[in-house]
DNA sequence: CGTTTATAAGACTGACCAGTCGTATTAATT
DNA sequence: AATTAATACGACTGGTCAGTCTTATAAACG
């Protein structure tokens, strides 16, 4: 290998692709914004562009991948050891409902709309099933420590629950992004937690609850 | 007003547009679909398409008009006089579930579609919005009489709920329609059901509602 | 210093697509 | 039968866009 820049000043470029690809999605949307877009907007040509990134999907995948591990790595340094686990997923609520309802990212928004992109390329669905699972299982894994530690009903189905409270979050962005409708996130945040937990949580956490809900 | 064609031969062509739109706009999505399509699944011309359409959006607003309240109709037959709330909701999100997770026609997953492509458009998204007022209304008015007619806790918040509810199943038809996840949507239905209505049932109907549930 | 080669530049290509427009057809009217 | 006008037809247009390809540049190396 016989670069022509030096390596910082590749990373540089890369960074300002993926800077101004990233404001760009967020302010327009995936098919709102063209590769032109992106070259205009990071100042680079589309020959660096396309030496960076494979394509637009790969670009966008990127900066996706970078996102999640950010949100993760955010989550778990803000988990405390004497969080409860109702604790935790009131912060995973937290960054989530930032992104999805307040959006000052949008990031809810670009993804569903690529996700809706990429579903019919059978490569991309995969790569997004990945994600998806990450943080699926994140979130799962905090119900079935709630289960175990006493604080959740055992008979509940935490892969369901997973589910659904994630498809919910996912729903409020959708329709926040779409339709503009300007919910009360943090109204709807209480209200999401009262009515969940009331129906997960033990009757001996349930007072536990009260005084931090 | 001088018709070439008899009103039956009009309609006939209207109908022929419509339905070749449903069931490309659902095997292919709102994107995926061009009119070019629609003039050959349908035998008719470009010319005779836009002369019943406006233009493509208002194509498919008038596809989504129809399925609108082909389904609120359909619900509010179903109602008997002795349903309680519960089970009307219920039969709500038998509906919803079908369309949005076993996707017979994939409804939901192009209107999904639609509403984001729509979103950059003010016009339309005002249109979207009226459509999705009208089902959130629905479902809050029989929120509303479950708290009336003391099924539901006096203090729930019907608007957030009904929010909240919608949200999860526009939730699941994202996931489904993008990832092809493939719940287990009687599960997830149970789960939903359970976890909600234990949140805001009054604790009197509580026993009622395991019996049915 | 000259060769090599990774990288950058940006004009260009080919495909697509919503929507138009001039023409053809035919039902209703006189 | 002739006229009128609503409707249908489909080739065409203007524009967009992802991605390519040729050329230019400059870092590394002998």
């Amino acid at each position: 290998m016989v670069p022509r820049l030096t390596q910082e000043n590749y990373d540089l470029i890369h960074e300002k692709i993926l800077t101004a690809a990233e404001n760009l999605f967020a302010k327009k949307g995936y098919n709102g914004t063209s590769m032109n877009d992106i070259v205009e907007a990071s100042g680079q040509s589309k020959g660096a562009i396309y030496n960076h990134f494979e394509n637009k999907e790969m670009l966008f995948l990127s900066l996706l991948e970078k996102q999640t591990m950010l949100g993760l790595e955010q989550l778990k340094k803000s988990f405390t050891a004497k969080d409860t686990v109702v604790d935790k997923l009131r912060k995973v609520l937290d960054l989530t409902m930032v992104n999805s309802c307040d959006c000052p990212s949008e990031v809810g928004r670009m993804q569903i709309e690529f996700m809706i992109a990429a579903s019919r390329i059978k490569s991309l669905t995969s790569e997004m099933k990945e994600r998806y699972n990450t943080i699926h299982d994140f979130v799962r894994e905090l119900i079935d420590e709630g289960i175990k530690n006493g604080e959740f009903k055992s008979e509940i189905d935490s892969e369901s629950l997973t589910s659904l409270l994630y498809a919910t979050l996912d729903g409020l962005g959708l329709q926040y992004s779409t339709l503009g409708i300007d919910f009360d996130s943090q109204r709807l945040k209480k209200e999401l937690l009262k009515t969940v937990f009331e129906g997960i949580l033990k009757k001996s956490h349930k007072r536990n609850f009260g005084r931090l809900g």
